[in-house]
DNA sequence: TAGTTATATATAGATAATCTACCTATGGAG
DNA sequence: CTCCATAGGTAGATTATCTATATATAACTA
C-alpha cells in the first residue's frame, strides 16, 4: 500500500490537527507550546503555522472564532471539525506506515541482490 | 536539540546512504529494490533519484565508477564515502530524534494549558 | 522481424511545503 | 517612554520532489 507523496512535508499538518483534537487553541500558543512540549525539537514558525491554518480552514478541517482573553487581548482560535478529525486519523496511518518501513530499511541488512 | 527541518523532505538522501552503506549500487537497482524491499511505500523517482545521487557525489558523499554487466549494459554504480556514513549517521540521529517527538505528542495527551 | 516492455541514465519544468524577512498592533515591565 | 512579549499576518525565496520527456539497448512476443 502506497502512501501520500507529501507525508513527508506534510507532517506538520497531522501535528497541528493534532493538537487541536486535545483542545481549541490559538496560533501563539500552538507554537509556544509546540516547541516547549517537545523540547525545542519542533520549532514552528509563524510564517508557516498562519498560512497552514488558513488554508486548512478553507478545506473545512478546522473552524475558528475570536475570544477577548482577560487582558483584553483578542486570540483567535481554531476547532477541529469531523472532517478535520478523519483526514488526521489517515495521516497518522500514514505516518505509522511510513516510519514503520524506513525503521525496517535503517535497522536491516539491506538488499545486495535485486 | 534542534534538528534540520530539511529532515522530513531529506529522508530520501538518508535511505539512499544506508542503501550504499550495505553495498555498492547502481541507480535503477535502488529504485527496484527500495520498492520490493518496502512493499511499495517507498516508490522513489527516477527523476528524483539521479539528481540526488549527482549531489552527493558533488557533495563528495559519494564516489561512482561503471562497470559492464553480463548482459554487456553499462552501469553507473555507487560507493559511499567516510564523508557519506558521517552524513548517514547524523540523519539518523535526526531521524530518531524526530520521530521519537512525533511519536510521544500523537501518543500523549496533548497540553492545554501553556 | 517488428513492436513492446524492461533496463538504465538523465534533464527540464511544475508543484508544494517551508523558511526568512518583513509588517501591524497591543500589553506590561523597567 | 522604550523595549520585550504577545498575537496575527503576507511576500518572496528556497528546496525537495514530482511529472514529463529524452536517449539507448536488451529481451521478449506476436
Amino acid at each position: 500500500m502506497a502512501i501520500d507523496k507529501s507525508l513527508l512535508t506534510g507532517s506538520t499538518t497531522m501535528l497541528v490537527l493534532k493538537l487541536l483534537d486535545g483542545t481549541d487553541m490559538y496560533g501563539y500558543q500552538m507554537i509556544e507550546g509546540l516547541s516547549k512540549q517537545s523540547n525545542n525539537v519542533f520549532r514552528l514558525k509563524a510564517g508557516t503555522l498562519y498560512p497552514l491554518l488558513h488554508t486548512l480552514e478553507q478545506k473545512d478541517m478546522l473552524i475558528s472564532y475570536e475570544e477577548t482573553a482577560d487582558n483584553a487581548r483578542v486570540r483567535k482560535y481554531y476547532r477541529i471539525t469531523k472532517k478535520g478529525r478523519k483526514h488526521l486519523h489517515e495521516k497518522k496511518e500514514e505516518w505509522k506506515t511510513y516510519t514503520a518501513a524506513v525503521n525496517d530499511l535503517l535497522g536491516g541488512a539491506g538488499f545486495a541482490t535485486v
